[in-house]
RNA sequence: GGCUCCAUCGUUUAGCGGCCUAGGACGCUGCCCUCUCACGGCAGUAGCGCGGGUUCAAAUCCCGCUGGAGUCACCA
């Protein structure tokens, strides 16, 4: 009767060694980077290493461009890897597509440890058998080919099958400790003996995942709830490993919540709100999306909910970390998204800017001197009010403009009062023989025209001017604006508002 | 169905036996600031799923129930 006899790793502090494992299907998404970034962060935590490794088995689904879809998603975050893909280590190679012969030797050990049988039943024979023996068919294979003799297996053979692989299965409770869910038993006979590998030889998740983990050494798996109970038979197979010289060790294990979307139901790839991607072009920056995942399962303390990754590194510990499933609230991912946009130098947020102004074509590719310059003016006053970066576009598109080509929004147009032709009509009589063009010469040259001559409220007073000089209703602060476009701009936009109505 | 996990405001999170008449944040509402919109400030809204224990004392520990989720592949 087999037991289980490996220990489990005790590393902590800088032999720790975690990884971030991603089949290459689809797109990234937010749970999935939740999971990476709880791994670094536990890493940079202790000191110990991130590896980066790619599970390429599934050729049917896998695909290129999703593995560059994930480096890229990596590399534009900043969650960096010690050992792994690209960046290469003391275990290459780390896609397991091409660790195809290390599995083989891992194989024969196993078999020759007698820890790996063969089994020929189909999937058809096992319900069938299962059906005869009145045992309930969802318990699945009844382990009946333990201990085939030579004969039988010969049979087999002889009608042209091939045998798979399956683990001959511990028969006792596994107990283990899991990190963020302290201690959880299976009792034994909770699953049957699996396959590990398929007729013809090629290895499956289920055997390839531990493997890797042990031959590179991972002493600590962080990953998400759905592979809580696959857990128990990984450490069959470790203490299979273990006892064929391959593990030294068992790893502890911490299984993260889910990120759940809509309902109750885990945030689906098929919803567009867990595509990483989506978010970066909408203009998420990296420490805003960060600081918004990292929240869900975890928090740096009982009153703070905005920090810097290197808070995050310094303070993350996956023993705090919430086993309730969290839902992704985009509300709240902007509003942290906000704050740290906020937190941006000014020249920071030009430079990450600076692309959502080029493809929405309100700068140039190659940017002028002018644009440079308008940009510099209006950053300080426009990181104050958006959410996302995509978001400043329209906002500023406006002093980017001809003054012959501005648009006048309808919105802007319908909620001004009656009297704005004479309001913009007295803006520039005022304006017209100001000698200095600057934002405190505009105001007060203007509150005094139209406020304390004419007497109109301030709201009342300042929105046509607002309206025929951005064309919009929500513009940054009217007066600076105005500096910006410069006296000439400023009285033409004016000029041609009241021309045209 | 078996096994496993989970359960604090609408959402997220603090709480690990007394600091809790349960704290923060997002959202929402109101007010202040104000040239619009934001920012900022102030105030308000709203929660320990239910039932038993244990204890001088329970959101916190135990048991049961209920509800939710995951998993039971020759996918990963």
């Amino acid at each position: 009767m087999t037991q289980i006899t490996a220990p489990t790793t005790a590393a902590s502090g800088t032999d720790v060694r975690v990884r971030f494992c991603p089949s290459p299907t689809g797109t990234p998404h937010v749970g999935l980077i939740r999971t990476a970034l709880f791994n670094w962060a536990y890493a940079r935590r202790t000191g110990g290493k991130f590896i980066f490794r790619i599970e390429d088995t599934d050729a049917n689904r896998d695909s290129e461009e999703s593995y560059d879809q994930l480096v890229e998603a990596l590399r534009w975050l900043g969650i960096d890897w010690d050992e792994g893909v690209d960046t290469g280590g003391p275990h290459e190679p780390y896609r397991q597509s091409l660790r195809g012969e290390i599995y083989q030797e891992v194989i024969q050990k196993l078999l020759a440890s007698g820890h790996l049988y063969e089994s020929f039943l189909t999937g058809e024979e096992i319900e069938a058998r299962n059906i005869a023996n009145s045992r309930a068919v969802q318990l699945g294979y009844d382990n009946s080919e333990r201990d085939l003799s030579e004969d039988d297996k010969a049979a087999y053979l002889a009608e042209g099958r091939q045998p798979a692989l399956r683990l001959r299965v511990p028969d006792q409770d596994i107990t283990f400790e899991d990190l963020v869910r302290g201690e959880i038993t299976f009792p034994a006979g909770s699953f049957p003996d699996f396959v590990v590998v398929r007729p013809g030889g090629a290895p499956l998740y289920t055997l390839v995942n531990p493997v890797d983990d042990a031959l590179m050494g991972v002493t600590h798996v962080l990953r998400g709830e759905d592979l809580l109970s696959s857990t128990p038979r990984q450490i069959a197979l470790y203490n299979a490993l273990f006892e064929s010289g391959v593990a030294e060790f068992i790893p502890r294990f911490g299984h993260l919540p889910f990120v759940m979307g809509e309902g109750n139901k885990k945030l689906s790839k098929r919803n567009p709100e867990s595509n990483l991607f989506l978010h970066r072009d909408r203009g998420f920056i990296p420490e805003g999306l960060l600081n918004y995942l990292s929240l869900l399962g975890w928090s740096i303390s009982a009153d703070r909910d905005i920090f810097s990754l290197q808070e995050l590194c310094e303070n993350f510990d996956i023993g705090q970390v919430n086993p309730n499933p969290a839902r992704f609230d985009l509300k709240k991912a902007e509003s942290i998204n906000a704050s740290h946009i906020r937190l941006l130098s000014d020249e920071d947020f030009i430079e990450r800017t600076l692309a959502y102004l080029q493809s929405a074509g309100v700068v140039s590719g190659q940017p002028t001197e002018r644009e440079v310059q308008i940009l510099a003016a209006v950053a300080p006053l426009t990181k104050e009010r958006v959410i996302v970066l995509g978001d400043v576009p329209a906002m500023v598109a406006f002093l980017f403009v001809e003054d012959d080509a501005l648009i006048i929004e309808e919105d802007a147009l319908k909620q001004l009062p009656e009297n704005s032709n004479e309001i913009v009509r007295n803006a520039m009589t005022a304006l017209l023989d100001l000698q200095e063009w600057t934002t405190e010469n505009i105001q007060s040259a203007l509150s005094q025209a139209l406020v304390e001559t004419m007497g109109e409220k301030p709201r009342n007073a300042f929105g046509p001017v607002r309206t025929a000089i951005s064309g919009r209703r929500v513009t940054p602060p009217l007066f600076e604006c105005m500096e910006i476009l410069g006296k000439d701009s400023s009285l033409a936009r004016l000029e041609s508002f009241v021309q045209s109505r």
